[in-house]
DNA sequence: GAAATATATTGAGAGAGTCTCAACTTAGCA
DNA sequence: TGCTAAGTTGAGACTCTCTCAATATATTTC
């Protein structure tokens, strides 16, 4: 359930720990108005520390960004298994992909990092996005079992396609990536696939 | 039919003219070996001259990408033509997705630039993607016209998703984006979308 | 409460990249 | 052969990432 490595691991020293705030809280900032590609520098240089002090906290950005969305999603895993309880497994799966996709736009460029980290098991992200990719896996079972999702698609291809349709909505538009993210729904229906008219 | 800016406009100099070509063929390794994104000094370097001299011929990466890619999105979009005298409507639309989609992952981050290009007016890029999705365009109606894709897809639905399905191929593995390309064009189907059952 | 110590912070600096531009070269023409 | 327009050069001004020796400070101990 939690990841492996929680934020103030120790006890922290006073002014290590509100260091790390602020910098949690300019990381909000920045990256909400840049991107998660944005400036380090300008992060530490907004939270009044040197970038020195950003590195020992967070080693890479990755780590950074770990911080920032830890809870978010923990939540959208715990949302997940919330779902198991809903009526409609398949809408239940619709519910929670939209979920998904809400929270892998929270920032510009967010969704390249998750797509990312979900392969990279160096990556500080990679536990919190496995536990989402299986959040989403039961979701996925319980529908195919229900009859509602072709029985070939698996948790990995649920995973890219929230993310793929997430990154066109990012490079487009947000109704763009609605679009898109309905269209893929249906693509998941187990129908009439492969057959061709005129 | 051809983009507004050709490469060699006026008649270039010989040095220039073999400049430009050395940049070009330096592009295409460097690019191939580390994508798009790769540092431009290391191509003019590859290329023996002067980073200026780049600058010079391109003055923006998506000009250099345009140069070389040109050739290969004018054949993509004459495909498209072709395609229309196929004898499945729908057959030379996914025929195509998967010839476009295979454009698109010449080189790791390229699906990023043709995306943000579409929307851009300003790339060098634009007015070349912009053929590519007229050129999908009519394939698409064509298929909805034979009742095998649903009437409120678009063109540009169909440019964002095949980019989008590449996208998530580039980020996981090739067979990833295989399958969602299946899936996606599964979801075009104008069949019992929107039906939930429990 | 002051010294001792473990813990944090600092900011200069190395390295890489982008892009510009004034000075310099050179191809092509008369 | 020399003129001139066209092209090339590379240093320089930025920005960014990441490191680390020197410095500062919170906490513990006596």
């Amino acid at each position: 359930m939690s990841t492996t490595g929680p934020a103030p691991q120790r006890r922290m020293r006073a002014d290590a720990r509100r260091n790390y705030e602020r910098l949690l809280a300019a990381a909000a900032t920045v990256f909400a108005e840049h991107g998660v590609d944005a400036s380090l520098e300008d992060i530490a240089r907004r939270a009044g520390v040197a970038n020195g002090t950003l590195y020992g906290h967070f080693p890479t950005r990755q780590a950074l960004l770990e911080a920032l969305l830890r809870d978010r999603m923990d939540a959208l895993t715990a949302t997940a298994r919330d779902l198991l309880d809903h009526p409609s497994a398949h809408e239940a799966l619709v519910i929670w992909a939209r979920a998904a996709m809400a929270h892998t736009t929270t920032y510009r460029g967010l969704v390249t990092a998750l797509m990312r980290s979900i392969k990279d098991e160096s990556s500080e992200l990679h536990a919190a996005c496995r536990a989402v990719l299986v959040g989403g896996e039961q979701l996925l079972t319980r529908a195919q079992a229900a009859g509602t999702v072709r029985e070939d698609a698996t948790a990995a291809d649920l995973y890219a396609m929230i993310n793929a349709v997430a990154w066109a909505g990012e490079q487009t538009t947000p109704a763009q990536g609605e679009r898109l993210l309905t269209f893929s729904i249906d693509g998941l229906h187990p129908s009439r696939s492969r057959e061709h008219s005129s």
